[in-house]
DNA sequence: TACAATTTTTAGACTAATCTAAAAATATTT
DNA sequence: AAATATTTTTAGATTAGTCTAAAAATTGTA
C-alpha cells in the first residue's frame, strides 16, 4: 500500500508532532530523516496529494487522520518486532532497533495480528515505549523519570527516554535494566546525582543525566 | 549488501539452473520473474559486472560461486521465515510463501542465525523443501513422490512438488498434509489413480496427478 | 523600514529498475 | 542457402527517490 519511504516520512513527522505542537518544518523533517530539505519538499508534496498530510508552502505540514493512522501502524509494527527480537530471539535491547527499522515495512496485516498474539499482546516494547493497538489506541502508562522521585521512594525500571545505543549500553554496563527494582537512598544536592539501591542489594551512584533518562513505574 | 531485486534475480536464476542443466536464457528468466526480456538483459549486465554471474551476449547466463551463495542464502532465509510463520504463528502452509517473499530480504545475518536457533534448526520448510545451512550446504533428503510407491507400501507425507496455492488448498481440503501416514491400498490400472488409507483410518482415492505431486518418506 | 540571514522551494540532474518499440542476432524451415 | 520466425539486445522513455545549486520567501535585526 505505502512504500518504505512514505512510511518512514510519516513516522518521522508523527514523532515530531508528538514532541512539539504546531507545524512541522521542512528542515525539522530533513533533520529527522537524515536527508536534504529539497528532498523533503518533494516528498511532502506527494504525501499531500495522497491526502496523508496538509501542506502549505513555507508553512510546514500537519498529518491528516489518515496519515497519522499509517504512522501509528508503522510504530506498532516497529515495536512489536522489537519485542519479538528481544523476547523471543534474545537480542539485547540495544540491538533491536535497526532490524525493526526494516521489519516494520513488511506488508501483511494478518502477520502483525498473529505476531501480536504470539507475543501475548504486549503493552510495551523493550525500551518501555507503549505499543499501539490494532485500532491505533495508545495507552499512556503512568511512568515518570527516575529524577522525579524523592528520597526513600521505590520503583521499577520500565524504559528509557534517550534511545541511543550509547545510553542503552551504559545502562547494561551498570546493570540497570527494565525490571530492576530501585530505591532512592539519597539525592546529592550539589549535582543532583542519585545514590540508589538496586534489587535491594547493590548500591549505585548515577548522574542526574542518567536519572533523567530512566523511565520508572512507582511502587505503590 | 544486495538489493531486493538483485536477490530475486539471483534466486530465480539459481532455481532455473537447478532444474535444467546448461545455460539459462533471457526469456526463461523473464518468465520466472514476471518481467520483460529487455529488463532482464539490463539486470543481467549489472549482475555480471558485480561478478555474480557470467554473461555472454545471446548465450545466456551462469551463476558464479559468489552469485550462487547469495541465491542459496536467500532461499535459506525464505524457508526459515516460512517455517517460522507456519510453526510459530500458525499460518496455513498455503499462506506463508507471499510473506516470506518479503521477509527473505531483511538484512541481518545475526537475525537469521537466531531465528534458525529459535526454530530448532529445522531441516525442511512447511512444503518439505530442504533448508540450506549457514554455509550453503543443502542436505537432500531421501524422498520420493507418492506415485512411485507400490501396493501395500507405507509412507509419511513430507512435502509437495507443485507449490501452487490451488494444489496446497486441495490437499488441505482432502486432509492430506505433512505428517499424514499413508498406506497404498490399490493402484487402479486404468488411470493410475490411487486408493490410499490415511492415518490407518480414512479411505481416499486420489488422482495420478495428485500422487505425482506429493513427496513422501517411505516407512522402513 | 530596509538590509541581512535563514529557510524553503524550484530547476535540473542522477540512479535503479522498469517498459515499449525497433534493430540485430540466432534458430528453424523450406 | 535463402527466407522466415524467434530470441535477444539496444535505444529511448518513465517513475520513485535523491541530490546540488540557484531563486524566492520568510524571519530577524539595525
Ligand atoms: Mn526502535
Ligand atoms: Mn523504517
Ligand atoms: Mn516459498
Ligand atoms: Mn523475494
Amino acid at each position: 500500500m505505502y512504500s518504505f519511504t512514505e512510511e518512514n516520512y510519516l513516522k518521522a513527522i508523527y514523532k515530531l508532532s508528538d514532541n512539539k505542537a504546531g507545524e512541522i518544518t521542512t528542515n525539522a523533517i530533513a533533520d529527522a530523516m537524515q536527508t536534504k530539505a529539497a528532498s523533503v519538499t518533494d516528498m511532502v508534496k506527494k504525501l499531500a496529494e495522497k491526502q496523508l498530510l496538509k501542506y502549505e508552502k513555507y508553512k510546514g505540514v500537519k498529518l491528516s487522520a489518515k496519515g497519522r493512522k499509517v504512522a501509528i501502524d508503522t510504530v506498532r509494527k516497529h515495536r512489536l518486532w522489537e519485542t519479538f527480537l528481544h523476547n523471543k530471539l534474545n537480542f539485547k535491547w540495544d540491538e533491536v532497533h535497526e532490524i525493526a527499522e526494516q521489519l516494520e515495512h513488511i506488508q501483511s496485516e494478518t502477520l502483525i495480528d498473529k505476531l501480536d498474539d504470539f507475543l501475548g499482546y504486549p503493552a510495551h516494547d523493550p525500551h518501555g515505549d507503549p505499543i499501539p493497538g490494532k485500532n491505533g489506541e495508545i495507552k499512556m502508562h503512568d511512568v515518570v523519570t527516575l529524577s522525579n522521585l524523592k528520597k526513600g521512594d521505590r520503583c521499577v525500571v520500565v524504559g528509557v527516554v534517550d534511545h541511543r545505543t550509547i545510553f542503552l549500553k551504559h545502562l547494561q554496563k551498570i546493570n540497570l535494566m527494565p525490571g530492576s527494582k530501585i530505591q532512592v537512598s539519597t539525592i546529592n544536592e550539589f549535582d543532583q546525582s542519585h545514590n540508589i539501591k538496586v534489587n535491594r542489594n547493590i548500591e549505585l551512584q548515577i548522574s542526574f543525566d542518567v536519572a533523567k533518562n530512566i523511565l520508572v513505574k512507582i511502587d505503590s
